[in-house]
DNA sequence: TGTACATCAGTGAACGCGCGTTCACTGATGTAC
DNA sequence: TGTACATCAGTGAACGCGCGTTCACTGATGTAC
């Protein structure tokens, strides 16, 4: 591709380089500037210093460029939590521990992503590529939860799916609500991270698993 | 006022009747029809019957008829889980699991609502009665919360207001990924209610409070 | 190595449209006397 | 009981604006020979 010889964002004559991810970027800017509702077409065009018309190069309309903003985030959002989980490292319970702030660290520090893939109102089920992408970070949770769930003997395990999701569900709520990175926070007595800590404990605690070694 | 001599969205001549809630009831439909952004003060207006510099005599812009839908929303919200609640008869715990149930229910049947309140980017902190009208809904929870910790002895009792935002969290997260009521729901092997329930039992078990009478 | 050509990724002008907002206005309602 | 008046809740016309989208076009790039 010619845009990888000119580096990243380098915009060289007539040709813009890499007006594909520029116009992610400024979706980005844009939604976390004025939300997702406040970011359009024509002003991601502007930012990327192009025409109205360019962005039709390369996506067929605002959603498209939505969803591909959301798949972008879960790939990202993936790559978090599977450095997070770190294959389980240095024991599987400090690992979930560990999963969970990336969780929330993600809300908060990038409240574009999160919002185009959660609260967008892009379906993920009828865009494949996006639908993956939220498949492989979800994969990294239910991976813990397996590893998590070997530690108790085998007639004692719980389906490692359903605990994925109950922790899934815990954790997603609490970003929601308290971790994200825009004005509609909650506030909280205390902090989110210790608050999906303590959650995650006493649930874990109610599957027969001890924390240990803290 | 006058309105109330009409009936429920009665019209007569030149005064609509009642037109801040009929903008109200404009604005849940449109929502539920085309999401939080797909509403305008001028559609608002057209639907309800009324010319587009109507709306200006009773909010002061867009933002404004959002928060009031919210605010509407958590009132609503509040008296279900109330009602579901039902003052912890027969028993805290079925009584517990009804309201989650409740919370479930609330956000499959009104979209529109639900995203006014959790996902359209109104700053409840910032407008008092949203924000008053939201802590009635949730200390219908604390409440609930208190009445199950009550079963414990004194001393292994857990604060109820940390449990009780677990449990929201909880129903939160499985409301907002499984339970919604628009084209973004996800699908789920078992049911959100099932999901919900099996979570909150492991949980309530991790605090020691074992489920009973099922 | 040079040249001709196909393809790609932009331009820029134009369009119709609906939105938000304002304004002076007027019909309907409530109330003081 | 009637009348005059104040107030309220709407009208409708007008405005400037930015958006989405299309079109024929053209400059830049890649490739076949």
């Amino acid at each position: 591709m010619s845009w990888s010889r000119h580096g990243r964002g380098g915009r060289r004559g007539y040709h813009h380089g890499n007006l594909r991810e520029a116009l992610i970027g400024a979706a980005l800017d844009l939604i976390s500037q004025k939300g997702p509702a406040g970011f359009t077409f024509a002003e991601a065009a502007r930012q990327a210093g192009v025409s109205p018309a360019a962005p039709y190069r390369h996506f067929r309309d605002r959603d498209a460029l939505m969803a591909d903003v959301a798949r972008q985030g879960f790939e990202r959002f993936g790559e978090r939590l599977g450095a997070a989980w770190d294959e389980g490292r240095p024991n599987p319970l400090l690992a979930l521990e560990r999963l969970g702030r990336a969780y929330l660290g993600f809300t908060r520090e990038e409240p574009a992503y999160f919002s185009a893939m959660f609260e967008s109102g892009v379906p993920v089920a009828k865009h494949r590529d996006l639908h993956e992408a939220s498949e492989r970070a979800f994969a990294v949770l239910r991976q813990a939860c397996e590893a998590v769930v070997a530690q108790l003997p085998q007639a004692k395990r719980p389906p490692a799916l359903m605990m994925a999701l109950h922790i899934w569900a815990l954790s997603h709520g609490i970003a929601s609500l308290f971790a994200r990175g825009d004005a509609a926070r909650r506030s909280l007595p205390i902090s989110a991270e210790e608050l999906l800590e303590a959650a995650t404990l006493l649930y874990l605690q109610g599957l027969g698993i001890a924390a240990t070694g803290r």
